[in-house]
RNA sequence: GGGCGGUUAGCUCAGCGGUAGAGCACUACGUUGACAUGGUAGGGGUCACAGGUUCGAUCCCUGUACCACCCACCA
């Protein structure tokens, strides 16, 4: 069982994962009386592998589901992935082209499909690989796929439902229209970005000649082409450039049509020229206007966004088939030829971009299927107004909030194939049958009627709604669903709040009639070292894949947490990872330490019964990194619990401790070496259980090298002590401490080498010391013994003179430690009683009480600082005698 | 136009009423029997700026300046 000299992540990685696995440690129900815990993964596109974020997302969980699971809850972390409609069929569809393969229209829906579900058989698990290699904890057994079977009835269900209680509904209006997809969008796949653009002024003239002696009303747009399609010219009605031109007719150029001037409250006098084009079935501002004052639309384009050119909509035939930019410089030399051209000006104008195609969307007319999200949006935000539901942080509530109380209706349709088509049917007069199946369908219409079924899918993120309960098993009732949902938490970055997270609150409160999660934990993005976004075409991606092969999934993990503040982005550098790889390491060696030294678990060893301070101090500073770290982690406070495990992993146990037990161990005391042995196992043990949930893979590794044991760690107890920590092994540590420190800092400044002995003769001291301790006048002797042997081996003949000058040069040092703590007790303390006496609840503007605290505590800062010059004046002083 | 963050060491970031912190980088000395993926010590900060509250402000309040991000229909 000897441990190796090195530690390699990869060699105990995979080996330990598929222990815990095959070990059945993932799955719930080991525990059925204990409290569940519940957390949907947030599902990654089948077609995604794992890039920082996925890491870091799943970072998260998993040290939440480690630690529940290790606190006695009954954990279940669910996965699956989702189908992610547009991003597969993308993949597909490019993948059919470089094999030269025939597009997919011209292949047929089915036999696409069929090459669809072959990829992702093929190719769709890696991501799930990944996760396993980062160490995720969830129960793979019960993975989930969006369009699994179970899924799909869900997703018919819900669909049913909600459109038999109206909340789903057809309408034809203004969708946001993807020209390369050929598809809508719903209104947050939408990115609008600032591009070079410029505004025309075109003259419309007056049929009837000039009235008040203006002839022409002149019109200003960033979108020339779709002049094509003005149903009228809009101005304020309080405007008095155009107040008697209300009314009027004007002629369209180019279009040759008529076109009337119209009040309406939406153009503002003070931009550009007062008056605008109104172009209803191109605009979503001037499809209000056209609808409120019932102006005929006039659809300009197909699917791919090119002039089309029809009887209805009067475009001239050369425009016909052409693109709308294309479009648009021909309207421009046109109109200029014409005489109507009024001047141009350039602009940065904002422009919608489909956030996956990066393409222009159109606004086009067209009749798609959507959720009433408005209706389903307010118990969702009751929700959270009562607490039922809780964002962490709780600043995120208000961008929810914004967005839910404003939250405009939910296209849902696609005009593509990969997805789970919309189970409506329409009989040959168009009639509509919504059912789950085609056979309901066909009963319902009656068999002499033939049905076709509506060709669309549905968003993707419709079914990504249901994840937390349709992953369950609902809609049937089973067992895992009613122990799981509500789930616990959902932790997920917050590009998706509105993607996901809002979605998920309206569905499950609508269907299960229960918030889907208790806590809902945003964390941040992660961005390179520069702090932009990762992205491909930068070059600037840090893959986690190559960072766990350098450093381990361990040293990945524990940075990710170290970085999980709750800002709103992590800049991840390498050198951090590298870091905490280190610190891994450090760890290995110190288990090689306790190897080498006989340090080994003693089974019934109580660390309440260990005498010797060091022992006595270790044990009370592993309790308090338990209390550091379990209440972080229970706040979500990562970082902390990071820190924290760092701190006492590193520098109390390894740099104090381990150095502090080294005379011990190769003393002669048995009584106290057999104590500090099994001290050091117990503590060591400490430090693995809590640090399990950060990084899994070596303390399993350790938890099995450096004893034999019942269970593997993963399936061990969170630590729980009752009386651990003994202030005065605090106090006299701390103050050991601090003066090797001091002493270790003047010896270095003088460049005085006196041995490396040091520690260990103090902690003998201070044992025995402990043991006396009592008096006041005992404390001053015991620091003068102590103070001499700290010269021991410089100076073998016993000193009183230095001795005694290093008592008062301790002394000081043991109160300096105290003070900042000490007046700000004192404070607080006075506070309250301030407050107490006024009944003032909060912050306290002029508590006046402060002011009488003793003298003594209120010294200023600059003495402290002149006492600690003076002690190392005297340090340095007492060395130079020793030569 | 609304909203949400940020500005702290050379770099990346914590902290958040009570003596300014970490990692990396840097300097010096050790190459000592766990560990050079180390050890010890050290240098480096008017905590963006200006006011205010307070015995005390990096922290709370108000404003200013930059930097990010999200949302929104100004043609």
């Amino acid at each position: 069982m000897a441990i190796d000299t090195k530690f390699n992540p990869t060699e105990i990685e995979s080996r330990l994962y598929k222990q815990w696995e095959d070990g059945g440690y993932f799955k719930p129900g080991r525990k059925p009386k204990a409290k569940p815990f519940t957390i949907v993964i947030p599902p990654p596109n089948v077609t995604g592998s794992l890039h920082m974020g996925h890491a870091l997302n799943n970072t998260i969980q998993d040290i939440l589901c480690r630690f529940e699971r290790m606190c006695g809850r009954d954990v279940l972390w669910q996965p699956g992935t989702d189908h992610a409609g547009i991003a597969t069929q993308m993949v597909v569809e490019r993948l059919l082209a470089k094999e030269g393969n025939i597009d997919r229209r011209t292949m047929g829906r089915e036999a696409f499909l069929k090459r669809v579900w072959a990829w992702k058989e093929e190719s769709g698990g890696i991501i799930t690989k990944q996760l396993r290699r980062l160490g995720a904890s969830c129960d793979w057994s019960r993975e989930r796929f969006t369009m699994d079977e179970g899924l799909s009835a869900a997703v018919r269900k819900v669909f049913v439902q909600l459109y038999k209680e109206k909340l789903i509904y057809k309408d034809v209006r203004l969708v946001n229209w993807d020209p390369v997809f050929e598809t809508a969008i719903s209104d947050i796949e939408v990115e609008s970005r600032e591009t070079k653009g410029a505004m025309w002024s075109f003259a419309y003239p007056l049929v009837d000649g000039a009235v008040d002696g203006i002839t022409e009303i002149v019109i200003s747009t960033t979108r020339p082409e779709t002049m094509l399609g003005d149903g009228a010219v809009a101005v304020h009605p309080s405007d008095v450039r155009y107040k008697n031109l209300i009314g009027k007719m004007v002629r369209l150029p180019i279009a040759e049509r008529h076109i009337p001037i119209i009040a309406d409250e939406y153009p503002d006098p003070e931009f550009g020229t007062g008056a605008v084009k109104i172009t209803g079935a191109h605009d979503v501002n001037d499809f209000e206007v056209a609808k409120r004052n019932n102006i005929p639309l006039i659809v300009l384009m197909d699917k791919k966004a090119r002039m089309i050119s029809t009887p209805e909509n009067h475009v001239p035939e050369r425009y016909d088939g052409v693109d709308r930019y294309k479009a648009r410089e021909m309207i421009l030399e046109e109109i200029e030829a014409l005489g109507f051209y009024r001047g141009k000006e350039e602009k940065i104008i904002a422009q919608p971009f489909g956030d996956r195609s990066n393409v222009v969307i159109e606004p086009m007319l067209t009749e798609q299927w959507y959720v009433d999200a408005a209706t389903l949006a307010k118990p969702a935000v009751e929700a959270v107004e009562n607490g039922s539901s809780v964002f962490v942080p709780k600043n995120w509530e208000k961008t929810y909030y914004e967005w839910m109380r404003n939250i405009q209706p939910w296209c849902i349709s696609r005009q593509l194939w990969w997805g789970h088509q919309i189970p409506a049917w329409y009989g040959s007069d168009g009639k509509i049958y919504v059912e789950e199946t085609a056979e309901e369908a066909q009963a319902v219409a009656g068999k002499n009627v033939t049905l076709t079924r509506d060709e669309d899918v549905l968003d993707t993120w419709f079914s990504s709604a249901l994840w937390p309960f349709s992953t369950l098993g609902w809609p049937d009732q089973n067992k895992i669903l009613d122990r799981h949902y509500p789930t616990d938490v959902v932790v997920t970055g917050f590009d998706i709040i509105f993607f996901w997270v809002a979605r998920m609150m309206m569905f499950g409160l609508h269907f299960m009639k229960e918030v889907p999660f208790r806590t809902i934990y945003m964390h941040a993005l992660v961005r390179d070292e520069k702090g932009q976004k990762m992205s491909k075409s930068k070059g600037n991606v840090i893959d986690p894949l190559e960072l766990m092969d350098e450093f381990g999934a361990d040293a990945l993990r524990f940075t990710l947490a170290a970085m999980a503040a709750q800002g709103r982005d992590i800049k991840l550098g390498k050198s951090r990872v590298e870091g905490y790889r280190n610190f891994a390491t450090k760890l290995w060696n110190a288990a090689r330490f306790a190897e080498m030294n006989g340090v080994a678990r003693v089974e019934s060893f109580d660390p309440l019964a260990a005498r010797v301070t060091v022992n006595r101090w270790i044990a009370g500073e592993a309790a308090r990194a338990r209390d550091i770290v379990t209440k972080a982690i229970e706040e979500h406070r990562y970082n902390e619990a990071a820190a924290a495990l760092y701190q006492f992993g590193w520098n109390i146990y390894c740099d104090w401790y381990v150095e502090l037990i080294k005379p011990i161990l190769t003393g002669s005391d048995d009584i106290a070496k057999s104590e500090t042995r099994a001290t050091a196992a117990w503590a060591f043990d400490q430090i693995l259980l809590l640090m399990h949930p950060f990084m899994p893979f070596i303390t399993e590794e350790l938890w099995e090298k450096t004893a034999t044991r019942q269970k593997m760690l993963i399936a061990e107890d969170w630590p729980c002590y009752v009386g651990l920590g003994d202030p005065a092994a605090d106090a006299e540590m701390t103050w050991v401490i601090r003066l090797i420190s001091e002493v270790r800092s003047v010896r270095a400044e003088m460049n005085v080498n006196a041995g490396a002995k040091i520690p260990c003769v103090i902690v003998g001291a201070g044992q025995e010391a402990r043991r006396r301790a009592g008096a006041w006048e005992a404390e001053i002797m015991r620091l003068a013994r102590l103070s001499s042997l700290v010269f021991e081996d410089a100076v073998p003949a016993s000193s009183a003179q230095i001795a005694l000058d290093e008592a008062t040069i301790a002394l000081p040092l043991q109160g300096m430690i105290d003070f900042a703590a000490e007046r700000t007790r004192l404070n607080k303390e006075l506070e309250k009683i301030a407050k107490d006496m006024a009944g003032i609840d909060g912050r306290l503007n002029n508590p006046g009480f402060v002011a009488k605290a003793p003298p003594e505590v209120l010294v200023e800062s600059r003495e402290r600082k002149a006492e600690l010059e003076l002690m190392k004046a005297k340090v340095a002083e007492a060395l130079k005698r020793l030569g």
